[in-house]
DNA sequence: CCCTAGCACTCTCAGGGGTAGACTGCTAAG
DNA sequence: CTTAGCAGTCTACCCCTGAGAGTGCTAGGG
């Protein structure tokens, strides 16, 4: 589709069609579009604009009789056509200052305060991606003995921590395994994550089977961290609002967000890509992974200094009150821009 | 109400229009259980016994000239009255045997695979409660200088971790960090983790501004370890499943099963003072905690030892496939008490 | 005394017509 | 280019009806 000026009478209606649309829900007549742009012309006039962006493709027609509703396309024209910096209703802009008021140290549990936050905010769905972590530090790693086996964890630099349980192998005796747990440091040790998986595989090769059970576990537990720390590399929030959506959507809709949603391989697939520089919009079946569904995911990246290491985002209907998630989500990836960026210095 | 024979024949009718009702999800007339219960009785007889059942308040009426749906009370009786040890299909069976065929170590991770296990055997939400940890010991703690604070690490006896940054007191250096590391280790090694709470609450109480801060931290943590160590206390599964069920249920409910399952505490309310010596069925309204709504629990203890560690449960809809859902619920709290049994020798 | 056949009765559900209302699209005039 | 006016179209709703499902009751039979 070639892009092309479009006129600001038409802007202007397209933008009455989506707000009151998603104001109201109902397909939006011609009279209503008169009185609530305020552009003094007359119904007729509108209908005139309104045939006009059906035919471009921005705006559909359930039937006859019926009002307006817009399209996929429809909506992207609206979006890309938003004034830039977007308000935020006094109580969002409340809510966001007095979460990031207080003093927060650790970055994952901001990260799940930050999805409640948001969708408290947004009244949609909303995700958080923790770093990557792959050019994360390795602070410290040890290998302790339990009574139930080995543990054997690590500390990245951040204070991100994970681990593993092994069988205790037998031929190892105390003594063994401190000098495994020293080789080990020795060879990760302020390394980055990525490459601490790369030595450790490597020191796998060259083992005998049970020091190769271990480096072959410590390897798996630095490919984990590559993805996030912790067990849960997506963080969720506000589940529950999609429930009232439901009622809107489509039923497989329903059921495959809310499989990607516990499934967070699925996730990252939604939020891969689409997460640019600053803001970005996927409009329903624009997503790669979506099908055809009639969901939108609004969802910014946030950096400690110049390197990213996370995104948030909301997900909602397509008919979601984009001026005001955008705002939400700009405003709350600064923020955490700005605490990442203290944290890490 | 008082607890009351109820007639071989009764039962059996009853038995019938549960399961039929199940089933199709269709109230249930007097033809379809005079052929389904193959009792030899016409359907005559039947409306006589349903109008009885009825009556007693096991069955009701959505009108005149519709067939009859279990109450509560009337699921009551049928579970109640449930040959012990019912059946699954060989599917599920093998489902289960197959999952806990694998060798595992790290009881959390068993867990995480159970729900999901769970929820697909049974096709409704299951949940899982990890030990409460009180009573376990402690087995390691770490006071970690890193670039951005200091990390205080728990790890308990099972291979459980918490942990929490903490603002680097600068009046400490590094020698008096080292002091305070050890003194916390040696109140509370090998001390159950409620003991190390006391323990460290009572040693922030006589201590400086800055090391008062650590051991409340501590404290913290070993609080957070009495729920469920790690970030999350209660895993959840199988989610989507409740948004097909969704179309036959109330709107809040789904909505307040939905809030419920995002916020932990909730979710051990539902489970807490339900999870008895075998198997608990919470049936509708019966639950303290979730007023009228139309959804049932089938919950279970698993032990290591003869010590309770944690549960298991299903969430569905009242209409639930009671015998199938028991039978998997119990045949998986029996292989995770198996499980963490072996783990803990 | 319990069971059963039969029947009148009730109530829902699906479908058909008929109407009001909401919009559109077109046309002709300003 | 805009607008008023108007015919045309389609839905949503209501009302009605008939079919069907299922009940409750009654009277008769083992």
């Amino acid at each position: 589709m070639v892009e092309r000026e479009l006129g600001t009478r038409k802007t202007e209606v397209l933008r009455a069609v989506v707000e009151e649309f998603v104001r109201t829900g109902e397909p939006v007549g011609s009279e209503t579009v008169a009185e609530r742009t305020g552009l003094g012309v007359s119904s007729a006039t509108i209908r005139n604009e309104l045939a006009a962006l059906e035919e471009l493709g921005y705006l559909s027609h359930p039937h006859t009789s019926a009002g307006r509703i817009p399209t996929d396309a429809g909506y992207r024209r609206y979006v890309d056509a938003l004034p830039p910096g977007g308000r935020m209703r006094d109580t969002q802009r409340r809510a966001i200052a007095g979460f990031f008021a207080e003093t927060m140290l650790d970055l994952e549990d901001v990260l799940k305060g930050t999805t409640q936050l948001l969708s408290r905010v947004t009244q949609y769905a909303s995700v958080a991606v923790p770093p990557s972590g792959s050019s994360e530090l390795v602070a410290r790693t040890e290998l302790i003995e339990l009574g139930s086996g080995l543990l054997l964890l690590v500390v990245g630099q951040r204070g991100q921590v994970d681990k593993v349980m092994i069988d205790r192998p037998d031929e190892l005796d105390a003594e063994a395994l401190a000098t495994l747990e020293r080789s080990l440091a020795d060879r990760v040790k302020d390394k980055t994550i990525s490459e601490a998986r790369a030595e450790t595989l490597k020191a796998a090769a060259g083992a005998s089977e049970a020091e190769r059970r271990i480096f072959a576990a410590a390897a798996d537990v630095f490919g984990d961290m590559q993805v996030g720390a912790g067990s849960h590399h997506v963080l969720i929030g506000g589940v529950a609002n999609l429930a009232d959506e439901a009622a809107h959507w489509r039923r497989d809709t329903v059921r495959r967000l809310f499989e990607a949603l516990e499934h967070e391989s699925e996730m990252l697939e939604l939020l891969r890509d689409v997460t640019a520089e600053d803001l970005t919009v996927t409009i329903g079946a624009e997503h790669p992974h979506t099908g055809d569904w009639e969901a939108s995911i609004v969802s910014a990246p946030f950096r400690a200094g110049s390197t990213e290491v996370g995104a948030v985002g909301v997900v909602g209907p397509t008919a979601m009150d984009y001026v005001g998630v955008m705002a939400s989500v700009r405003a709350v990836a600064r923020r955490l821009s700005e605490l990442a960026t203290e944290l890490d210095a």
